[in-house]
DNA sequence: TCCGCCGGGCCTGGGGCCAAG
DNA sequence: TCTTGGCCCCAGGCCCGGCGG
């Protein structure tokens, strides 16, 4: 009755691996027990196992077995310094792109060895993304990838949490090494292919302007077009929805001279060719579209879209692989903020052609 | 020469929070040093700080901010046994039911103060699977979420990791509690509405046959059609993406007696809208069609989508309820393999209508 | 005497170093 | 020389005991 009493059968009870009540993981103690060895050897079989007689390996792999011993990564890591685990800030997912990005970053880590740990802040208010790197980087992980890096901007943010940084989204102010495909280049040439059609100018429907990507994308197409020496349009801005893309397709609609829109992703180029197509403009004929991202949709629009192809594999295997190397030099601080720029590719559809006579 | 000898000046070089060299993170030990109280109070103030005066409270505050010190989650999980962290299995994050999941378990995660470990298997082998749940469990967490569960179905699949599951997808096995969109309910409401329009009878378009959530669409539909007394067609599948709705449309705009389309999503519906208008049949006035999921731009496709809202915000919000829940009453097995189902909503827009006088 | 605040010692699971067989 | 075990450390948390008002 009294504690003692009850205290010993429950230690032998625990003891074994067919513990009944609460359930201690088995540890390297108790496998090294099982095995009748130390807690070391198994250690050393556990890991690269070096300089373990086989006999001695194989008698604690099968006591291993048995107990179904997994290591603790939390101790290992407490010993090793390092978690093997990536971070990953973002914040839209239902955004195309960052799910895509997101899905390589982790393909790209796992084959590393290494797990991604996500957090999807709600709102890009400084505040949000202060509290999610700081639930990163109290959580545990060795390095951290921020998809959609307008964020960072925000002034005031301190992101110096002592972890390397990789951004994959372009970094204006060139304070981390990015990742990011080259949207001038895209925007650039969507828009003279456009131009190359036959169109006297080109319209754009720019993604929102607290986006880089967004904003970079708006500066090519205008760079563009004045290099073609064609008039630049005012610019419309929408959300990246294609809510938003109709609505702006509404305006652009009454105008008679608009010939040619370049959306500055698929979904805002759908809603535009909707609204042309209830304004009784037709795609291509009376008006070219093309879009940005290369969603899989695209291709089974109506039309066809004719659109930019991003690389969302090749950005996420990129950071992952610029991370890491930060990761493994750490201490030297030769954090050279680069750039790698991955290539867009434009994808001709049937959304685009040569203006209609009836101009 | 001794250790001992060598110990005491690298001891004594590494103590100072300004050592050079390599930079150790500020330990309790350091906060504790400069504070002037115990490691054992600071870790009081950074734990839930009861009974601790104000004074020294605000000592060690300020000396846990001069020295940026962030506790070493590592060590944490190792003493609490508990990491706050859940893992996510899943496979396609492309596909934008499975995104936008991950999105509400992320955020839903992140409000309970747990971070979210995603593992992206590559194919839905087992041997994938296995790897996957394997890293993760081997990684840190505290729980596993399962996004498409049909992989689970692979027979000598064993995720008995001990630590909990659920599974975000209705487990066919009902081995693991599951929270789902109730897809029978989707799909008869979907299927009666186009009979409901006058439509003879009700085609589908299912999704590929390895997935549950699929199977269980296609079997309302055609417990719907019976129902009904209605003929029940012939059931072709696609693999969720719009290409392969294209594949199948083309094959169903061959036949006349086609009026009625159900598919298993948006995106194959889409496939299907092009084949039929390439075909020259009408959107809806030939045929009418109906989706699965609503995604976003499914309101401006061409014609808009009439489809079944999912809330994958509630799915996930569900599932980690779910989950902490099991975590919190660890070891009693009281695992009741419950399902929780989420109802779906219909939503009918420009592309459904009553068939055409023209049969 | 009781209570509120604080610190010492021990424990978590594993890995590195070094000595011993 | 190769294999193996003892000891200590990682960073923090909890039990308990002590000290003071």
């Amino acid at each position: 009755m009294s504690p003692r009493e009850r205290t010993a059968p429950e230690r032998s009870g625990q003891r074994g691996a067919t513990a009944r009540g609460k359930r201690r993981p088995p540890s390297q103690a108790d496998v090294a027990a099982l095995a009748g060895v130390s807690s070391q050897t198994v250690s050393r079989v556990a890991n690269g196992s070096s300089n373990v007689e086989a006999e001695t390996r194989e008698r604690v792999l099968s006591a291993m077995r048995i107990l179904g011993y997994q290591r603790n990564s939390a101790a290992r890591a407490l010993t090793l310094g390092r978690f093997h685990a990536l971070g990953v800030v973002t914040f839209d997912l239902s955004a195309h792109g960052n799910a895509r990005t997101l899905a390589a970053v982790s393909r790209a880590a796992q084959l590393a060895g290494y797990s991604v740990n996500v957090v999807c802040a709600e709102e890009p208010t400084g505040n949000a993304v202060q509290q999610a790197v700081r639930q990163l980087t109290d959580q545990a992980v060795d390095g951290l990838i921020v998809i959609e890096a307008q964020v960072l901007e925000r002034p005031g943010l301190d992101v110096s949490s002592g972890v390397p940084i990789v951004v994959a989204d372009g970094d204006p102010e060139r304070r981390y090494p990015a990742v990011d495909t080259d949207q001038a280049a895209g925007a650039t040439a969507a828009t003279q292919y456009l131009l190359g059609l036959g169109h006297r100018t080109v319209w754009h429907v720019g993604g929102p302007q607290d986006s880089y990507a967004a904003r970079r994308r708006a500066a090519a197409w205008h760079v563009a077009l004045k290099d073609a020496g064609a008039p630049v349009p005012p610019l419309r801005s929408g959300d990246w929805t294609a809510e938003s893309g109709y609505r702006v397709g509404r305006e652009l609609a009454t105008r008679e001279d608009v010939t040619a829109v370049f959306a500055a992703n698929d979904h805002m180029a759908l809603g535009v060719m909707l609204a042309l197509r209830e304004a009784g403009r037709a795609v291509p004929e009376d008006v070219s579209v093309v879009g940005f991202d290369d969603v899989p949709e695209s291709a089974y629009y109506a039309p066809p879209l004719s659109t930019v192809r991003q690389d969302f594999e090749e950005v996420g295997r990129q950071c992952v692989a610029l991370l890491l190397d930060q990761i493994d030099k750490a201490g030297s601080d030769a954090r050279a903020a680069g750039l790698i720029t991955v290539s867009p590719q434009l994808v001709t559809r049937a959304s685009s052609a040569p203006p209609g006579p009836a101009r």
